[in-house]
DNA sequence: TTTAAAATATGATATTTGTCATCTTTTAAA
DNA sequence: TTTAAAAGATGACAAATATCATATTTTAAA
């Protein structure tokens, strides 16, 4: 099994702050695995204790709605950590994580890392800055969803997949979702989602090709994000 | 002014993880502001560099939406420490807090506490794990705010404050929210939402007092909640 | 390659919610 | 107390969005 002291990947997340030593004991007790596209990395109500360390692809983090709905909180992508509240509470987790693509994850157990967001307060640090942006985004997107039209969101959910995700060489967003999972980013019903991306398609704002978008007008649908 | 050594608000927040040293320390240099009903805590955009604590009222703290419509985040009450996100970014605030009643605040320069969160670890483990709650209940709003109708969004509104707030004798909600407050804590018109109260207290679900408002029957509120 | 299942698309319609207008009640200032 | 302003209430209507039905396309398994 590689080796965290060896990999690009801490970098990009908290565990940067570990020293050589910490990481070495968390490098000999960390578990490593591949999930297939589709397949569930953790569910909601299961105990996690520890945290995941995203080595390659992308997930989608959900949560159940008590009408039966699911609604997408966010995309996790290689590089990040996934779980941290585990760390922090002992409760179950309330969220799901489902791959959108074939992952390589590492996962590292919490009775091993805790001893490090105690002793070392560069890395509590770091997780606590972590945990603020991410309450920060969450605030924001209450406000979204709360105060925003579902087209305002749609529009807005497309172009932030276009700033913060890999696009290929014909530009096209290169994440693997649904409509539905576009729907569920959104909160809305799949076919309202499905009218609203071809609506913007009529318009020129943006091009499909089966499963891959391609943002065409950027500022026209910042327009659409905003309100106008 | 008085001191943190002898305040009991302290012990409801993470102030309580300081030593006796420490919190000699901090009393120090806070300072003390009465803030008056409907007066302005901290704006949006505003540099806080500093955590407030409540020592007693009641605030709402809010965002402007693109749309130019106000979205109640929390409403945060006696105990409470406000602000902990900008000991951890040097960003200004992304929200705004104002007084739904007179209240008592201490405020304590970031530059004091600074060094408490780097060098207690209680103290950073409990305000990580306060960030970690705030987190989850943001989650949990995001899914609300997405996937809930108005109505359902309101029985739930009230039954958090019934839950989590003072009652008067008579039972009556003793926090002090306009109609519209209702509106922007549940992310719809203010006209809407007085047409639900007035459903649900036409149905005997609630009674109405002018501002005040009381829960009559929660089983049956229960039920719009969750969408029966 | 063939074929069944899943995903996407679109129309018709119902429901939810917002907006605007107007009226009534409450609040707070003179 | 009087009175103007703000808040609350309600009707009429419009816009946004969901739901249900059904057709078409795409995907993946046999």
């Amino acid at each position: 099994m590689s080796k965290c002291e060896q990999c690009i990947v801490r970098q990009f997340n908290s565990l940067k702050e570990l020293s050589r030593e910490e990481l070495v004991r968390v490098s000999a007790c960390k578990t490593s695995r591949i999930i297939k596209k589709g397949e569930t990395l953790f569910e909601e109500n299961e105990h996690i204790d520890g945290v995941f360390c995203i080595k390659d692809g992308i997930c989608k983090v959900s949560k159940m709605s008590i009408n039966g709905r699911n609604q997408i909180l966010n995309l996790v992508t290689k590089g990040s950590l996934l779980g941290e509240r585990s760390l922090i509470s002992d409760e179950v987790s309330n969220l799901k994580a489902v791959a959108l693509e074939d992952m390589e994850v590492c996962f590292i157990p919490k009775s091993e890392i805790m001893l490090d967001l105690n002793k070392n307060s560069n890395f509590s640090m770091s997780v606590l800055k972590s945990m603020a942006d991410n309450l920060k985004q969450a605030d924001n997107l209450i406000v979204d969803m709360a105060q925003k039209t579902v087209k305002q969101r749609l529009a807005e959910a497309l172009i932030y997949l276009h700033k913060n995700f890999n696009l290929t060489e014909d530009n096209f967003i290169d994440v693997n979702l649904s409509r539905e999972d576009f729907a569920d980013i959104i909160g809305s019903a799949t076919e309202s989602t499905i009218r609203l991306l071809s609506e913007f398609k009529k318009k020129g704002f943006i091009g499909i090709k089966s499963k891959r978008i391609a943002i065409l007008n950027e500022t026209e649908l910042t327009k659409v994000a905003k309100g106008f």
